[in-house]
Parts: C-alpha cells; sequence; structure tokens
DNA sequence: CCTTCAGGTTAACGACCGCTAACCTCGCTG
DNA sequence: CAGCGAGGTTAGCGGTCGTTAACCTGAAGG
C-alpha cells in the first residue's frame, strides 16, 4: 500500500468529483458545468484536461476494473504456495470489502453506467471483469471442489452483490464503525460461499 | 397468486417497456420516443396515458415497493404463530428471489433511479422500503438472537444485495436453470444469515 | 346519422446540454 | 523582457429532449 502525501493533481480532483456526482444522479443526470464546479472551475474548463465527458467516465471505469483486477492478481502472487486457497479466499474478500468502504462512489459506477461506455472502452472494462471473476472462481472451486464451474461463477457474481451493497449501508455514521462492518461482510460472504458448496454441484 | 388471462392494457404494457428501457439504459438515457416506440406508438401518444415521463418512473418504483412489502407482509401473517421464524425467514428469502428473478428490470430501477423522483413520491418509495427492510430485520433477529439491531440491519441489507445480483447472472440462458439458481441463491442467503449471526452481536 | 370521445398523429417550442471558439492571464524560461 | 504554453474565462452554436398544440379517426350511443 503506498501512501501518497502530495496534493492531488487538478486532473484527479475532477475524476474524484466526477465519480461523486455520477453515483449520486447518474451519468447522464449531471452536467459538466456542475463537475467543473464541483472543483472550482466552470464547465468547459475541464476541456484542458480531457477531450469530453465520456472520457472521464471511461477513465473512471477502466481505472476501477484495472485496480481490482491488479490487487487481485497481486494478492494471489503474495499468498501462492506457501498459505491455502482458503487464505487467499480471504485474501481477496479482504481486498474487496475495502474497495467497496473506501470507494462508494466508484463501486456504484462499476455496475451501473457500463453501458454509457464506447465500444472499445465497454471491451476492455468487461474483460478486466472477465478476468477478475475467473480468477476468484478458480480460488472459490480449490477451496469448495464440490461447486460446478456455472455455479461457482453465479456464487462469485451473488457474493459481489453482497460484498458491493456498501452504499446502501447506512449514508451517515450509523453503522457500527469500518472495522466492525468490514468483519460482518467478511464472514457473511465466508458462509455465502460455505453454504453454496456444501450441498450440490 | 392471482393468475391474469386478459390482455394486457395499453397502459401496462407502457410501464413493463419503460421499465426494461430504463433499467438497461438508465432514465435519463431514455427518450419518450423510444418508450412509444416499444409499444407502437409513437412519442406524445404516451401523454394519453401519463401526465410525464416521471410519472412513469414514480409508478414502477411505487409499485416495487408496495409490491415487495405487500408480499413480505402476507407471508408474514400465513405463517404467524404456526410455524417457526426460520419458516417464516424461508418463506420471505423465497418471496424476494421470485421477484429478483421474474422481475430483472424492475429489481434494477429499485435502487437505482430513486433520486429521479420528485420529493414526495421519493418519500413515500423510501417509507415502504423501511418498512420492507423493518420486516425482515425483526424476522432475522428472531431466528438469530445474537445479532443487534444495527448488525442485523447492515446484514438484510448485504443479502438485499446478494439476491438483487441476478441481473449479473449470465444475460442468456447460460445459467443452470431458474430452480437450481433459486435454490442456490437461498442457500447463500441463508448462509450469509448464518455466518452474521454466529458471532459477534 | 350526428355527436362524442378515447387514443392516436405531426409540428413545433423552449430549455438544456455537450462542446467549440475566441480570448485572457499568469508563471516560466531563453 | 519577449514569448509562450498551461489553464482558465465567457459567448454561443447545434442537437436533443420533454412537453404542448392542433388536428385526425374510428367506434360507441342516442
Amino acid at each position: 500500500m503506498v501512501t501518497r502525501t502530495d496534493a492531488p493533481t487538478r486532473r484527479e480532483q475532477i475524476l474524484k468529483e466526477a465519480a461523486r456526482l455520477f453515483a449520486e444522479r447518474g451519468f447522464h443526470g449531471v452536467g459538466v458545468d456542475e463537475i467543473g464546479a464541483a472543483v472550482g472551475i466552470s464547465g468547459p474548463g475541464l476541456y484542458r484536461h480531457f477531450p469530453g465527458k465520456d472520457a472521464m467516465l471511461a477513465e473512471l471505469l477502466v481505472g476501477i476494473s484495472g485496480q481490482l483486477l491488479t490487487g487481485a492478481k497481486r494478492r494471489l502472487a503474495e499468498a501462492d504456495g506457501q498459505s491455502g486457497a482458503s487464505a487467499v479466499l480471504d485474501s481477496l474478500i479482504e481486498g474487496h470489502i475495502d474497495f467497496a468502504l473506501d470507494d462508494r462512489p466508484l463501486i456504484t459506477l462499476h455496475d451501473r453506467e457500463l453501458d454509457r461506455l464506447r465500444d472499445s472502452d465497454r471491451k476492455l472494462v468487461r474483460q478486466l471483469q472477465r478476468q477478475y471473476v475467473e480468477l476468484w472462481v478458480e480460488v472459490v472451486r480449490e477451496v469448495y471442489p464440490g461447486l460446478s464451474e456455472p455455479s461457482a461463477r453465479s456464487a462469485v457474481h451473488s457474493v459481489f452483490g453482497l460484498l458491493n451493497s456498501t452504499p446502501h449501508l447506512g449514508r451517515a455514521g450509523t453503522l457500527p464503525g469500518r472495522g466492525a462492518t468490514a468483519a460482518l461482510l467478511h464472514r457473511m460472504a465466508r458462509g455465502a460461499f460455505e453454504a453454496a458448496g456444501g450441498a450440490e454441484g
């Protein structure tokens, strides 16, 4: 985990605010003037940093998918051989939870605005997502050999749905602290997989 | 379950197609002309049936929330006393799965376009949703008394995320049949609650 | 047979939105 | 200090979209 100390660039400010606004009101529901206003410049000034509104969404979605996949690969490599598949699965779950808790707007966009992308960008994002899912599927099937591949894939998608539910958990600080929430989500994810792998195949 | 035999009214056709289109491309991403075209009339003809585009979304969202709540109340009443809380929870899960599998576009809209509503409509939908959640929370806490109320509420939201993941499960018929999918989701939901209720409170 | 009305049609208006054009103003740097 | 590029500004164009207006038509009812 690299900790940044320098100030965020204007580009990064824009992406962050755009993500928040897109998540709140949808891609088509946000105007460029609002995005500009959110970072203290006005509308057309954004075009000094991005070729268009679509490009902001594209960069956000490609970035998310890439980060998730990269992180998962790293966790897989770090633990390879020395620890069991079950520990790897725990690590994957932990990584996804961190992401879901720290970047709620992005996790919201991730499966909501994909269809607003240009064909090439959408294909790229889909490919990254697919790799991420397949990586999970392999680990899950190693831990629960009774699961057929289609069932494992369905189970993985469902657990993503469970983990990505964080935006619905109390907008304010009504939820019992980050650590407790992460632990609860982790337990539930493992429980869901356990139940999926217990019976049928 | 009342089975309808008569043909759907024009109003119902419109709502169904609007739901599909809104789910596919977002509320702002669909024009009234497209909705009209989907039912064989053109754009402004819709205004003979609805006062505006917003009204279609409002009716859809209020309808969804109402149906979910009504169904849950019915299931709770049917089983009251004679069967245990665990059976009631199974019944709730079954009802939610039926809805998620049969009305994927609606389940997608349900937590995606809520902010596009007029204040009064949004309040109404939120109230219905809250009642639905609270109903689940009570049943869940009866089955797993170790769970604190905040934890139970988080767990319920997360299980909704799990069950509502159906739109992501193979757009085509690649998933292993409706029955098997429903069974898998049901097992995972129970497993998730079990794991949530096992430890901490 | 005339009237009425539900349920369409097309034309067009007004607002909004993404984007471009043209211009300005600094802080560097040779 | 001249020049220049990075990063802003405002004005405005072109297209789209929700909505309204005005008109049409066919079936039902007295």
